[in-house]
DNA sequence: ATACCACTCAACACCATGTTGGGTGGTAAA
DNA sequence: TTTACCACCCAACATGGTGTTGAGTGGTAT
């Protein structure tokens, strides 16, 4: 079924969203514009509408690519052993994972968490890590039953622990492999415990 | 100095912040236009122009007194205090008076940090915690010498944990009183210790 | 040969923006 | 009381991005 329209639709979407990361890198994505995003690709103005509504669809569907990706990437690798260790309590594999598809996708990761983080991505994030695993682990776990504190305030406590790492990593242009950053979040863990 | 014309400019500053605030309330931001605004207001759109550059301006500046507000508060309640009990690792006063500060200002505090968050206001309050009291102690503490890991990584896992608490309290309108959301950050981090 | 496809091009109406020049009524100082 | 000043109103303007449309081009499949 990939005939040759399919591949040429599909470069042309690569390419606005290519130029489309491009520009987000120089400015605000408010300060982007159509025209901006057509001159650099090369195309007609009126082609970008061919493929996106505007530029928050546009915006959008990069997001949701990204976070499939995620989704399957953490599927794919391990395909329950993840879940499985994370309700152990043992986030080290699942964690390591995370760091390593960020890691391949810096570029978009940076922009869309980065300073001029001007759309909602970090409520998505947190969203998508909510709605997949941490609640899950939560809510399973057997030692998190006596605990008096309500499950959605220890889990947006959690993740949002877990994205200001990467966050910082982010900032510091991924210094540290993703191995050492889910070290670091074990060891954080452990040092609150000693605390 | 409090001439009649200051007191109209403050009135009328004041008028565009409430409609602006009303309309963040019903739609987000980028569709939110000086007009709609000036509309609610009832005044001319020129006038928005004698007070703020534009609507990034005035978001900006409303973030600018959130802040200061939150940063005189925090000084003039306990003026060295707060600060030394955080660094002696009590971090229930600060805490409480946080959380305190964003009930009076819940209304900006929702819009700012909601669901159209398509303003750093987030990134902006981590570097306001960051500079003003998370680094200091992070810096200060004795304890955290002989730790291996990173003070900025230490530093943006802790304020986003305290945020990740904030963001859900206001997710929940605010269900909880200052109080018990200062309890509940306490026995998080008991919690964890005894993991 | 015909229909189809992605894309180009030019033109369009629409709307928000930021600015300007002139005007109003109330306030303060001469 | 006159004069200058002030916040604000009003109308008009050029600018520029937006989304859409109709006509046209050159390859592709049938």
């Amino acid at each position: 079924m990939a005939s040759i329209y399919d591949e040429m639709n599909e470069k042309t979407k690569e390419n606005i969203q290519k130029s489309f990361l491009q520009l987000l890198k120089e400015k605000p994505f408010v300060k982007v514009s159509v025209r901006d995003i057509t001159t650099i690709a090369a195309i007609n103005r009126g082609t970008f509408y061919l493929h996106y509504e505007d530029k928050y669809d546009l915006l959008h569907q990069m997001e949701d690519t990204l976070l499939r990706g995620l989704e399957v990437h953490l599927q794919r690798l391990k395909p329950d052993v993840l879940l499985l260790e994370a309700e152990k309590g043992n986030i080290s594999r699942f964690s390591v994972e995370v760091f390593r598809y960020i890691q391949e996708n810096v570029e978009l990761f940076q922009v869309l968490l980065g300073e001029h983080n001007q759309f909602g991505f970090h409520k998505r994030l947190k969203h998508f890590f909510g709605n997949h695993f941490i609640e899950k682990i939560v809510q399973n776990q057997h030692f998190f039953q006596d605990l008096t504190i309500p499950k959605d305030y220890l889990s947006s406590f959690a993740i949002s622990a877990f994205l200001g790492l990467v966050e910082q990593w982010l900032d510091n242009s991924l210094a540290e492999s993703p191995e050492e950053m889910a070290d670091m979040y074990i060891q954080i863990i452990f040092f609150i415990r000693k605390m």
